[in-house]
DNA sequence: GATATCTTGACAGTTTGACTGTCAATTGAA
DNA sequence: TTCAATTGACAGTCAAACTGTCAAGATATC
C-alpha cells in the first residue's frame, strides 16, 4: 500500500523515520534509567530546567515549556514532596515563590548526567566515524525549514 | 570524526538535543493535522500498520508494537466505531478476526499522507539541499551503537 | 478422539501526565 | 484608589497506556 508516495521526498521521509526511531530508543533508555531512581521524564525535565535557568516560578516554567501552569504545579508538588526542590522567597514578587533545587536535587541531577556521560562514552569509543556535527547541522536546518509551517511540540515528552 | 582525548561528548549531546527538538516539532505538527480529522497519533499508528503490513489480528499488532493486546483492542474498537477498519474472517484462524482497512480508512490515510507530502514539498523546495542522506546514515549508525546498551522504546508515541 | 494447554475476546479497573475550568486572594498598573 | 491580570489551590476531564480475570474456542499432544 501507500502507493503514490512522492519520490522526491523519499530521503526526507527516511530522515524523519530515523529521527523517530532514534528518539524512541533514547527515550526508552532514559526512562529505564530514571525508573531506577524513582524519577520520570517530566520530573527530570523540570529539574533540568531549573538547573539550566536557575530558580524560577511555576508560571515562568509553564510559559517556557508551553504548558499549563497547573501541569507544572503538579510536577513541582511532586518534586517538593521528594525534597528535590524547595520554595524560596521571590524578591521581585511577593506572592509568586521561586522554585529552587535543593542539595539533594542538585546531587540527583548530577548523578543522572554522570550516568548519561558513561553511556555516551561507550558509544563514542566504539564509534569510529559518523559526521555527528554535520547531522546536527542538517537537523537544525530541517527544523528551521519546518518552523513557521506549523505548530511546534508543546508538552513534556520522554526525555532522551 | 576526531577521535581521542579532546572529544568530550558535546557533539553527541548536541545531536541528541537536535533529535529531541526535531521529533517534538514533527509530533506537534502531526498532532495538529490529525486533530482536524478527529484522529490521534495512536489511531493513525494502527491504521498505518495495517496499511503497511496488510490486515492483521489484534494480537499480531500487539506483538509487533510491543504493546498489550488490550491496548491495541481499545484502539481498534475506536477505529471500528469510526468505520475506518472492519473485521474480516481469518482463513487461518477461526476465532481471531483480521482487522482490515475499510474504503473510508484507506481514503483517510491517503489524505493524511498527501498532506504530509505537501508539507515536505514546501520544505524541499525552500531548502538548498543539506546532507539528508548523510544525516540519516549517521543516525542509523548512532542507533546501532546504542542498541544493546539499553532497552528501546516500546509504546506508541506521537507520530511525526 | 479425548484431553490438556494455549489463545482470544470481553470486561473491569488502575495509573500517569497532560488538559480545562473555576475561585478567591494578591498584585501591579492605570 | 480602583481594577484587570496574575497566582495558587482545588476539582474534574481525557487519552493512552497498564494489569488482572474469565470463559469460550482453538491448537497441540498423546
Amino acid at each position: 500500500m501507500t502507493s503514490g508516495e512522492g519520490m522526491d521526498h523519499k530521503e526526507l521521509k527516511e530522515l524523519i523515520g530515523e529521527v523517530r526511531k532514534t528518539f524512541r530508543l533514547l527515550a526508552g533508555m532514559s526512562n529505564a534509567m530514571l525508573e531506577e531512581r524513582g524519577l520520570t521524564a517530566s520530573l527530570l525535565a523540570i529539574l533540568e530546567y531549573i538547573s539550566d535557568n536557575g530558580s524560577s516560578t511555576v508560571p515562568q516554567m509553564a510559559s517556557a515549556k508551553s504548558m499549563k501552569r497547573q501541569s507544572i504545579q503538579a510536577i513541582v508538588d511532586k518534586l517538593l514532596a521528594m525534597g528535590l526542590v524547595e520554595t524560596v522567597l521571590n524578591p521581585t514578587h511577593k506572592r509568586s515563590m521561586l522554585i529552587a533545587l535543593t542539595e539533594k536535587g542538585t546531587a540527583s541531577i548530577r548523578m543522572i548526567f554522570a550516568e548519561e556521560m558513561q553511556v555516551l562514552g561507550r558509544v563514542t569509543t566504539g564509534w569510529t566515524g559518523g559526521n555527528i556535527e554535520q547531522a546536527s547541522q542538517t537537523l537544525r536546518e530541517f527544523r528551521l525549514q519546518l518552523t513557521g509551517l506549523g505548530t511546534g511540540g508543546t508538552d513534556l515528552e520522554a526525555r532522551p
